[in-house]
DNA sequence: CTAGCCATGTAATCCGTTACATGATTGG
DNA sequence: CCAATCATGTAACGGATTACATGGCTAG
């Protein structure tokens, strides 16, 4: 009852940062980078958060530092993964991941649709198609080039994962997209003859 | 170049509430409600950020406050919106939604998928393709619920939408898990038999 | 020489949740 | 009378972004 005996919970920069340094990156920079490359279609990670992190990591010794570049070379922290940090990470991984409470914007705009006339409610959604559309498309080829690549990565496979996962999830909104779009007119055109031949009950 | 022309960002919360007065909700306890239980998988909200948001209404004469109770009437005070509160609702309403920087922890486990074995990873697609199983199912069964109701709301039309973008949204990841799941199956098998009949190129 | 990238970091701020505190009212 | 629910609020904390500050190195 009173002991709290959770593993308190760590911000989720924390396992980013641990998972970058398992897959060899050395730098903040790298990790940054890295980031918006290859995860920014379902991870965001800015620099506020990275270099706090890997100070700490250090700290609690789940990682080490080598301050000390070779002349000539570009000044920079090198950070490697500790076996401690090994540990901790994968014992992360396993973690059955909590989803957070959800905030969809657009969702929210359209259950208070009624307070706009149609035609604003057909251009939320038909935005949202565009968007949706584009980054399908984006993905979709990110997809095959990943896939026809010459020089794969170990991580390749698990790589086309998220891809997919994307790629599908944009597809299923462009199709509600679609069916909304249709509702909406069917209610805009209903509204726009109130009398005509409409039965009242 | 130097003037700050965008109109200054506001909490969501904010415009959560404008618009749970704008469908006659008239205490903060009663919003709170009203997101759990028909908001609730789309949206979320805390006492922490609806109190403090309707005094800042108030203050900023977007809303109107209530503390008179009447007699033998519950303590209580009752918000509703002025015009302007309206204005910037509407304002609101038509902006296209930002969609906030991505963070998806199951897409960034995988991501680090080759560090587990294999079955880790079917444990975590597993158990995902669990929850949206029943999410979609639940959503399902309100969407009828709501379809058949005898009382049927004005904004009806609209909490439809949101709960077939849910559902729909649900149904697709039920999609890929089931592919995702059958892929590292087939992962699972190539590396229990490196040898075998194996062709190495 | 200088524009731009490499590279690291901090401070301010923000949005939001959680936990806590209080008390009135109602139903059993 | 007691438990549950109605109802309002605040304080602390936390995760994360943004903006800022600094400086070395490199290519043109």
């Amino acid at each position: 009852m009173s002991s709290n005996n959770a593993p308190k919970k760590q911000p989720r920069s924390r396992y980013a940062v641990l998972g970058m340094l398992s897959m060899g990156l050395e730098t903040g920079y790298e990790m940054k980078k890295h980031v918006e490359q290859n995860l920014g279609h379902f991870w965001s990670e800015s620099y506020g958060q990275i270099y706090p992190v890997l100070r700490q990591l250090v700290e609690e010794e789940l990682a080490t530092c080598e301050s000390e570049n070779r002349p000539g070379e570009r000044q920079r922290k090198r950070y490697s993964l500790t076996s401690v940090g090994w540990a901790e990470l994968r014992a992360w991984l396993i973690r059955p991941p909590e989803p957070p409470p959800p905030r969809l914007e657009l969702l929210l705009k359209l259950s208070f649709g009624r307070r706009l006339p149609i035609e604003a409610c057909e251009k939320l959604v038909g935005d949202h198609r565009e968007a949706c559309g584009r980054d399908a498309a984006q993905l979709s080829s990110i997809e095959s080039a990943l896939r026809n690549a010459a020089n794969r990565h170990p991580d390749q496979p698990f790589w086309l994962i998220t891809l997919r996962y994307g790629r599908t999830l944009r597809e299923a909104e462009c199709a509600w997209c679609d069916e909304t779009l249709e509702q909406l007119r069917n209610m805009r055109e209903e509204d726009e003859q109130p009398s005509g031949s409409a039965v009242r009950e």
